[in-house]
DNA sequence: CTACTTGCAAATGCTTTGCAGGAGA
DNA sequence: TCTCCTGCAAAGCATTTGCAAGTAG
């Protein structure tokens, strides 16, 4: 698609990897290419589908590496599996539909000003307890448009 | 502390186990009162600390019952692990602070107003993408005081 | 008595790690 | 060449399950 975002992504990606001593090679290119590809937080089983030829081992290591690099993050999905996907300074800010019935994950994104509520509530309900905040995750939980047409 | 709400409790998940062809045994009440006595999301670890005696394999078991019975909920926390806690119609609806540092979960509650501005936002959202909500969660990342303590 | 419970040990299945050969700079 | 990368196989570890004895009603 856009591909001049797409080469600034993957520059960045080298950028940061150098910084922890690593090299942007073809198995990590071809996680982060899956990671866009795929547009929603992926499985383990998302990638080895996407990165054809990739152990699963190195999946998960290229996976930790990005993760130390900050090019990704793993969310922790209802059904207990890791799900990953690029961190948010690199896509932008957003949260999640998690689907109970199926286990898949979408992506949302709120509106600046509801973002702002949100931010400044947490903020101080996490301050009256003694606790530094971070950052938020926002999760909603129920049916995904293809597990309620398949219910039923 | 309050004996009579804790005697509903226990009441309301016999009627509730019940419901689901099984017992309010002395092992599962041993889970019941850890999960009310330790009032943040236990991982099995808390469980197996204040439920002596009681396997781990017969704690997953009534985890898992007390799920099925609607009064218990797992959550995810960020090291993978699962937590439980009661259901939110028997406590109340909150949300959490998650430390990075020690996996440790703690509970907020947000302002009704918060919460009614922050479901209408969601429900939009989700209606958007063909998803059908059925509640939500907020997670606040960050470090906890005691981390911070510790950590300099 | 009949059905649900529970401890013990073995099995599962996702994830991590040891090792040795390969590849980038 | 020195260091990092990667596949394969083995190990780890939280969680689940088979089984037989125990217990509630």
């Amino acid at each position: 698609m856009a591909r001049s975002a797409d080469t600034d992504l993957h520059t960045l990606v080298e950028v940061r990897l150098r910084r922890v001593d690593q090299r942007y090679t073809a198995g990590r290119r071809a996680v982060v290419a899956a990671l866009v590809e795929i547009d929603e937080p992926a499985s383990i089983e998302d990638l080895a589908r996407l990165c054809p030829g990739l152990a699963r081992s190195s999946t998960y290591r290229h996976l930790a590496d990005l993760q130390t690099a900050g090019v990704v993050r793993r969310i922790a999905a209802e059904d207990g599996f890791g799900r990953f996907e690029l961190s948010e300074d690199i896509t932008e800010h957003h949260h999640h539909l998690l689907c109970t019935g199926c286990g898949r994950v979408l992506d949302i994104t709120p509106s600046p000003s509801f973002e702002r509520n949100l931010t400044n509530h947490l903020e101080e309900l996490a301050r009256a307890q003694g606790f530094s905040p971070r950052g938020h995750r926002v999760d909603v939980l129920g049916i995904c448009g293809s597990c309620a047409g398949s219910d039923r």
